[in-house]
DNA sequence: GCCAACGTTGGC
DNA sequence: GCCAACGTTGGC
């Protein structure tokens, strides 16, 4: 099992968008980066994945999620009324792949970045490192291990 | 609102 | 295939 790191900006997805989903499940779409769809290719049904508010005053984790169903081709590609609309992806060939995932427990209070930058066995985190901008990001199980260990979340089953 | 970092585009 | 210009992300 792998474990990951969805980033999010609440203005456009929020972690409260999830949760009013019938079991807390929707679809991960609209990542148009090839590292980042390259990591979405790689995620397998039981992975787990913190999800990441951005964009906002303190940015942070805010809750957990289990990967649901793998990589499929994202329709919202071919949609042309969708910002995320990709005019040179084909049917036969699709660029874009968008994963499910169920929410399993929101992370009360978040964890704030600051407060995972304190955490010196952290600071080799992809999170952390200066000039990332990928939306989707590995975990190592260290590092989940330690995250997941600063609040004591009930995670559903 | 600024700016660093990085990805993408397109001319050559 | 290189690289300058431009766009986007995201922390501060």
């Amino acid at each position: 099992m792998k474990y990951w790191l969805l980033k999010s900006e609440p203005s456009t997805y929020s972690w409260e968008d999830l949760i009013k989903n019938e079991k807390g499940i929707d679809s991960w779409d609209g990542v148009r980066n090839y590292q980042a769809r390259n990591f979405l290719k790689e995620m397998a049904i039981g992975d787990m994945a913190f999800f990441y508010h951005s964009g906002i005053k303190i940015p942070g984790i805010v809750g957990i999620v289990k990967i649901v169903r793998e990589a499929y081709p994202d329709p919202l590609q071919w949609d042309v009324d969708s910002s995320y609309y990709d005019s040179k992806s084909s049917r036969e060939h699709p660029r874009w792949v968008a994963v499910d995932v169920q929410a399993m427990g929101a992370i009360s209070p978040p964890i704030t970045l600051p407060e995972l930058r304190e955490i010196p066995q952290l600071a080799s985190m992809q999170l952390l490192k200066k000039g990332n901008r990928l939306s989707v990001l590995p975990v190592t199980p260290e590092e989940w291990e330690i995250i997941f260990k600063l609040r004591s979340t009930k995670l559903e089953v």
